[in-house]
DNA sequence: GGCTTTGTTGATTATTTTGGTCAACAAAGT
DNA sequence: ACTTTGTTGACCAAAATAATCAACAAAGCC
């Protein structure tokens, strides 16, 4: 049940972009610097999100990518559709139809609600919702630096 | 995001012994072929359940493998905990103090509310729940056999 | 006591998936 | 023309997965 570096790596390039929403074009080159992923692997993980019109992108020099639609109209849900692919548990629960387990086991119904619950979650959570709790943590983490900086000032 | 192998069939086998529960000893012969599960596979599939104490084996002419415990107090969050070890999408959930990313991301948020809304499903759901709803299913199952049954006759 | 049946364990294998690279190409500036 | 950037497709190595084989251990049966 585990997510694959696609899922990780293109919901951290997203957030990045989500950061820098408003900026203009930003050169997947230091997208990749700054969340730490290869760049050819980059190149390939946002084919889908251009596809679907989560990204656009312009080549040349002053090219690069930005987000094609506001931050707080990307959900989650449909941007690990697209690394992903479908979130079941199991191939079952995507087409019942297909498989005749669906009708006669009882596992089905559960991975089903499994399903059901990360759905949940993943559909109430936008690109914004992650620049929000990012910017908040951020400002936590630097609060924490400047005590104990403010420590260390007092020992010395 | 998908379950492995061994969560499928894990599951699907303690389903088997949940729905044989009180008869004594079952071969893992019988399970297998039951639910289409290669034997030699299936036996290493149960090592960890059967070290958890959640099922019991003996050996020899008459012997195979039981439940342990009644149907209604093995929940399914502990039965995939150990076929496939943590349901958090993402490492650095479990143990947030080895991994950096926790203070700093706010991915790492996200992936623990997924990883709370999935236990939350498996934590509620035990065996005996899967017991209850195979039974119903198939009872359905056989509801909508008679019935074709029964038409077949009319147009005949 | 030997033999058969069943579960236990560990090593080994084939296949698939994953994560990543390379190279050729296409477009957009300068 | 040349450089910079994104796009595409082929390719590769390593890891995980699914499964098998073989040796062994215990429990019952004759």
């Amino acid at each position: 049940m585990k997510l694959s570096a696609k899922g990780r790596y293109g919901t951290r390039a997203l957030l990045d972009l989500a950061l820098h929403w408003g900026e203009g074009l930003v050169p997947l080159k230091d997208v990749a610097r700054r969340q730490e992923i290869p760049l050819p692997y980059l190149e390939h993980l946002i084919a889908p999100l251009i596809a679907a019109g989560i990204i656009k992108s312009t080549r040349g020099p002053r090219g690069g990518v930005s987000l094609f639609k506001h931050p707080e109209e990307i959900k989650l849900s449909e941007v690990i559709q697209l690394l992903e692919g479908s979130i079941a548990p199991v191939e079952c629960v995507d087409n019942p139809k297909s498989y005749p387990c669906s009708n006669l086991c009882a596992p089905h119904d559960i991975w089903g609600e499994v399903k059901k619950a990360i759905d949940g979650v993943l559909e109430s959570t936008t690109l914004q919702d992650l620049v929000e709790r990012q910017t908040r943590k951020e400002a936590t983490a630097r609060c924490k630096v400047r005590e104990v900086v403010y420590r260390l000032r007092l020992t010395k």
